[in-house]
RNA sequence: GAGGCCAUAGCUCAGUUGGUUAGAGCAUCAGAUUGUGGUUCUGAGGGUCGGGGGUUCGAGACCCCUUGGCCUCCCCA
């Protein structure tokens, strides 16, 4: 017999953990429903058809399919067919949809994008929904990168109003300052300033390019950006106006100045900017001074999903060495792909794995969130047994959590389990107790012990 | 897809240049203690040393292959 385990990348959760997922969920939730946002649920599973090709090249790699079974079902005709790319696969790695039509899901906003187009009749516009569910890839693990992992995301669509983006700014400094999450910035930038930025350097058709490179600025430097944007075909005048308008410094809106002057001859670019100011201004407005987060001007940021089109945003911490921890972005177009045109959508996303792996190890869980049973019964047995479940439900339905030892066992093992399970009071019903209807408390904290009716015992543990 | 580190009891880990019957702490179980937990003390169970092959008189240790875990790059939350 072999030791049991887990897929690789996944995780069982101890209740200890469970609990602390739930804080983060629990705090996520409470600002989504604040800001009227509604909640969601898709499949785990989708056709892979809706997966593939929204999430680029490597994306579409690390989307986890599911083989086909119940390969009895299908038709003779279809069996060739099928038996011809069954044996493919065994080859090599291979996917078709004859073999695999269906995936787990690769992240939230997709699936969302689906429902909407599926659903369109049903919604009232601007729909807003929040979605907390697990995603799955088929990546390498590491440190904060998980198979399965969790996405909590809260999109609108059906608004074209940079006001939804200026309230997803304020659910992210809200979210993290209630979890008190220190050394937070969001990062924002505009795929349509990439844009401008690509047509400036003279490379609108390497906008992808350009923008994969300057998404290293803060791993590789200026120097490995300059090298990488060279392997990609930039040429010199090019990476050095790429370089001068990245160097922009200064606050956001000195940086917007900044850039505005360098980008006057590319419409995009400056519609982006002017995109990036409206967003701040309306997030001055509805910001809260409390918030320590910080809302930053990033031109080197970008994204890898390539269905962003204007804002996008990336959140990381200084605090802990650890990749980001949400993003998210608009994109014009994403029910364009399902066959609903004209409708934009903007969101955000929070990964919780990663935000847990951050507070975990700066201890910035609180205190209180292992909550244990109040009370236990002691079993005697026989009689007392009888006596001492008749107490059971009583307790509880005063509002205290409660459970009885099941099993009759020695006195000291039912202790030592109380004790271990970091129960506060326990209750002995003996046959002194049973003889005088009276129940024995134990604090277990302090050890004190005193006979009382079951209403005192109540009334007494109510009052801690 | 490329590279690095690791794998010994349920868990965390020792194990000397290759040498007798592979150890410790924690955990578990039993007893000291059949109505008083936490701290003690005593004892017990628990191992195909990840798997396969090789070198050797002899392998937990050395070599090769393989599987799994952790980490870095790529990419991402």
């Amino acid at each position: 017999m072999s030791k049991p385990s887990i897929p690789q990348g996944t995780r069982d959760f101890s209740p200890e953990e469970v609990r602390k997922r739930q804080y983060i969920l629990n705090i996520l939730k409470g600002i989504f429903e604040q800001y009227g946002f509604q909640p969601l649920e898709t499949p785990s599973m989708e056709n892979l058809v809706t997966l593939t090709g929204k999430y680029g090249e490597e994306g579409d790699r690390l989307i986890f399919k599911i083989l086909n079974n119940g390969l009895h079902e299908k038709k003779d005709a279809d069996k060739e067919k099928l038996n011809a790319e069954w044996s493919k696969i065994l080859e090599k790695p291979f996917s078709s949809p004859v073999v695999t039509e269906r995936a787990l899901r690769y992240d939230l906003t997709i699936p969302f994008a689906r429902y909407v187009v599926m659903h369109q009749n049903d919604l009232v516009f601007p729909f807003r929904r929040y979605q907390m569910q697990p995603v799955w890839r088929a990546d390498r693990p590491q440190k904060g990168r998980y198979r399965e992992f969790w996405q909590c995301d809260a999109d609108v669509v059906g608004s074209v109003s940079l006001i939804n983006e200026a309230e997803l700014l304020c659910i992210y400094q809200a979210a993290f300052h209630a979890m008190k999450l220190p050394q937070v910035t969001i990062k924002i930038n505009s795929r349509k300033l990439l844009a401008g930025l690509a047509e400036i350097s003279g490379n609108a058709d390497l906008m992808m390019d350009i923008t994969i490179a300057l998404d290293k600025l803060d791993k590789i430097g200026w120097d490995g950006v300059a090298k990488e944007l060279e392997q990609r075909g930039i040429n010199n005048d090019g990476i050095n106006s790429i370089q001068k308008i990245i160097s922009v410094t200064g606050n956001n809106e000195e940086k917007l100045v900044a850039l505005e002057a360098m980008m006057k001859d590319s419409a995009i670019g400056m519609q982006g900017i002017d995109e990036l100011r409206k967003t701040l201004s309306y997030h001055k407005t509805l910001t809260n001074t409390q918030w320590d987060s910080t809302v930053e001007v990033d031109i080197s940021l970008a994204r890898g999903l390539n269905y962003y089109t204007g804002v996008i945003v990336e959140v990381v911490t200084s605090a802990v060495k650890m990749g980001s921890i949400g993003g998210g972005g608009r994109y014009d177009d994403l029910t364009g792909l399902f066959g609903l045109k004209g409708l934009s959508g903007v969101g955000v996303s929070f990964g919780i794995d990663r935000i847990y792996d951050v507070l975990d190890e700066l201890n910035a869980f609180p205190e209180e969130l292992s909550v244990a049973t109040q009370v236990m019964i002691i079993n005697f047995g026989g009689e007392n047994e009888q006596y001492a479940l008749s107490a059971l439900q009583p307790i509880r339905n005063g509002g205290i959590s409660a459970e009885i030892f099941p099993d009759v066992v020695k006195f000291d093992k039912q202790m030592k389990y109380a004790n271990k399970r970091n129960i506060s009071y326990v209750i002995l019903t003996g046959d002194e107790e049973r003889e005088k209807g009276m129940y024995s408390l134990k604090n277990f904290k302090t050890g004190e012990q005193q006979m009382l009716t079951l209403e005192d015992c109540i009334k007494h543990i109510k009052a801690q």
